[in-house]
DNA sequence: AATGAATGAGCCTTCATTCAT
DNA sequence: TATGAATGAAGGCTCATTCAT
């Protein structure tokens, strides 16, 4: 039931301009709660969300809230489940193209680090791995998902890579796992934390770098 | 567990070996206070820790802990300041030895993944993290005094040891950040999100291993 | 006593006589919850009174209270403002009435005395006055609508006396602050400070006829 | 014990500098609590004043507190009995002299309404006759020794100007409280309420000429 | 399906007071 | 006498949840 109703987030733009107010049926709502409620959970975490603030944005009643949630925790975990295909959908377009593997891995480093310092994502993780502590299999719905899933795309990639005769690695995904870390490098601790500001492209371009470097040193065919 | 690991912080300058069990009085309680309050909001996180609980814990009265924090958001910070020995104190010390620079390493690199797949601190970085969304100052002490200060060791050591010829670097406070990343690898990421269970020496000797191939092949003198 | 002394605040445009028992819903609650509150307040004033006494005295639970007014402070507000009527209502008839001044005068003052010597009324003002410290706003709020209307029903009702010659005044304004200021005279006063107890119809004329005697002396016409 | 403690109060200014470290003894401090106390319950009511507060202002301890006052309410009784003088000391001596009776009493009258329009009259006013309603004993105390007191010098005065043959008057103490309510006039109710701020001697002279006019009018010898 | 009134448990905090030192 | 740690009872307020309409 839940995870049924999360494919169509994507399409809120349909051209159905007159059924708006017919068919103000079951799922279009359910999804406007959860848009609400994301934002909310998004901003406050968990335990400082309010379902009467959520209530309140959406207009209606608390009532209705549990009319399409059982309790604020269902709410909580379809939050979550929505969420998983930022990691999914943002990056995997990336690894697709054609091209020198260091203009592609650059430029996947370069979104990724665009992406994950974005205070929305940002706040995403925290709200999250707060509550895996608590909740395991929300954290394990999630990881599963999300990040796993961006790093089997990009483990793949790897492995193009090395058929291609770019890349010489043995374990494919513990090279993504790497390469996924070294981007982290200082940045994402730094801003999980709010430690430094979102950075510039500027900013970013160093960490890029630097990451590319380390990781063709250890990857890369030899000229 | 955690009792044992606290007396060092407040009495540093003690040479009062004897008065020790007669005042039992000011300091004393309030780290007892602040002992209990850490197994609390470690557990629950902030939000969900009540400031009865902790009183109940303790024996004592809510009031009583009023005597000793002004507010349930200074105790947090209490406990906040003293999680960040943690990075300091348990890895500092294994970068002081001589030896070579792999070993040396891959030493820090086993205790690192050790220290930070534990429940506890993976616990406390949730929490942290997690509350550094709405109290940005938290956030900051703890990245300051906290993983800023490892980096900094790591990169002073890794600076000796360039000095000495073992590697050769050019930006040392990257390098250690991207060393650190390197053993963060898949691990941490999946223990914060409960996907996988505290590793085994068996499990994390892998992860050392790749990540020091990483980083010596891009940072390592060759032959 | 207090009940019946409400429902023309609230029903003054009411039309649906058959409803009234049906919809037992909003406005009625609320009021029922100011005439229990104001009770409480008349009693305790502001600061010794408890939102949970005012829920227990209700039979229902603190968190409805809330459901009606946001806060301690706007249902104290509600209560001044309900008060306020008290002086407008219960004294104003008495002068519209034809008659010699000099009856209506004393009628006035009779009935003023009888009505600021109870002790409701005495306790309405320690409480608000008492608050006026603290909320500026709500002191003038009460004094605007009470004690101020008063006067100037007072001074209206001197200016016509003044018309038809029974009365030579030149500030009718200043005249009625000095009326009611003769009826005060010591009972008011000594009532506030419990001085002496609820006076008789006995005790109360001497005052009246005093103050008749002073005010007509400066204001009345000769012969 | 009260009592007798209170006339010393008067005498702070003394050339005692050597001795005052010496005699920190019984009584002083008991002064010094009560003027640390005095000005809690002046700027906040008995009920929001904590006895936390006037220990931290006194700069001693709670403890210290309760050992020179049995209680809050003991310490608010002394606070009360310490401020009848006001009434007392402050107004009296303005009707020894000699001089022409309208004179004098313009001179009371100002006088009057420069004090009791002052903020802090006014609120050790609200506080008292707030006070009353539960602790009769505080308001008759007050009384007694305050207001009362005031009136009886001034009928005292009344008399000899009757004597004089400058007024014509049965009943003193009826005139007295007359013209006290004719000064109160407009302004202390207005005043009281926060309606008006404190007033100029400008907007002061006409309620003080308003209140001669009419007790003149009906007490005043004639030519 | 939607409402919104009602609830009662619980939260953070404050306070007057006591008592051992 | 002076202290200040300890207390436990409230206090104001919020919240997730339920249920009659």
């Amino acid at each position: 039931m839940q995870k049924s109703s999360v494919a169509p987030v994507e399409a809120p733009s349909a051209n159905d301009a007159n059924e708006e107010t017919t068919r103000k049926g079951r799922g279009d709502r359910r999804q406007l709660i959860l848009d609400v409620a994301s934002e909310v959970f998004l901003k406050e975490g968990y335990a400082a969300t309010s379902m009467s603030e959520i209530a309140a944005r959406l207009g209606g009643s608390k009532g209705t809230l549990y009319n399409y949630f059982k309790s604020k925790e269902e709410l909580f975990g379809a939050y979550v489940l929505r969420n998983c295909e930022l990691h999914r959908t943002q990056l995997g377009g990336m690894l697709t193209e054609d091209g020198d593997v260091r203009t592609v891995l650059a430029a996947y480093a370069r979104r990724y680090l665009e992406l994950f310092t974005a205070e929305k994502t940002l706040q995403n993780w925290r709200v999250i791995s707060a509550e895996s502590a608590k909740s395991p299999e929300i954290g394990r719905a999630f990881y599963e998902s999300g990040p796993l899933q961006g790093v089997k795309l990009l483990a793949g990639y790897l492995e193009q890579a090395v058929r291609r005769g770019e890349l010489r690695i043995d374990d494919p995904m513990q090279a993504a796992h790497q390469f996924i870390s070294l981007i982290h490098g200082r940045m994402i601790k730094a801003r999980l934390l709010n430690y430094i500001p979102v950075p510039t492209p500027e900013e970013i371009e160093p960490e890029v770098q630097g990451a590319m470097f380390v990781f063709l040193a250890a990857y890369g065919v030899k000229a």
